[in-house]
DNA sequence: GGAGATTGCCTTGACAATCTAGGCATCGCC
DNA sequence: GGCGATGCCTAGATTGTCAAGGCAATCTCC
């Protein structure tokens, strides 16, 4: 299987962060584990990628964080979806939706 | 019908430029047109992205130019696919469906 | 005890690609 | 004359990604 171009996430690397909090509380690395996992590692957020973006959505209240202690008992960062972030989540959501359709179909049009 | 974010192509671009030749030349004001009325408006290039990704697709070679004259008379630069960028749009078309199919999925996976 | 992999967070710098906002020339139409 | 459409072009800012590093604690296996 081909790997993607690197670049590929951009632009849709925050909807797909602030649905990783959907089901609950994730801190960082669990985050990353869970996308590349979920798909069957077609999909990786770079570790240089994800915490820049934990805080700029962090930033514009999306999501809100706190330390705690991860399901192995070491320090983490929990991050978890506030009520603006859930909305953005959904705008985010739909908007893909419409581009993804609208690029496919002209990919797809024949001559 | 919510604007799309504007950086929205990102990463797009090319694939959907190269497509817009794949039914023979065209010169850039008429791929801009293109995909803004195959699209419903939907999609739009600006030309400040238009032109340099035409420039960028030649260096590369996977297009190539001749100066002619439009349907409405006026001179207007051509641009045609090559073989190596047949195989290019090929080669994207592939990955955006995979990497759009891997987002969907994610995006729509239920609790 | 020691080595290396894993878990977890973070930062710096480079880079690529897009956009915004302009400019220029020609033509058609009112 | 003016204005919109057609057509090409460029400079600069922005932004979001990546690559490549660093740090510390824990676990595993020898």
């Amino acid at each position: 299987m081909p790997k993607l171009r690197s670049d590929r996430l951009h632009g849709t690397l925050d909807a797909l962060v602030l649905k990783a909090m959907s089901w609950g509380p994730r801190h960082g690395y669990a985050i990353a584990r869970w996308l590349e996992q979920s798909t069957d590692a077609e999909l990786r957020i770079e570790e240089g990628s994800l915490y820049p973006a934990l805080y700029r959505l962090e930033e514009r209240g999306w999501i809100e964080a706190d330390w705690g202690t991860s399901e192995l008992g070491r320090r983490a960062k929990f991050y978890r979806l506030t009520e603006r972030g859930d909305e953005e989540l959904r705008r985010e959501t739909v908007e893909w939706t419409r581009f993804a359709a609208a690029v496919t179909r002209v990919l797809a049009a024949t001559a």
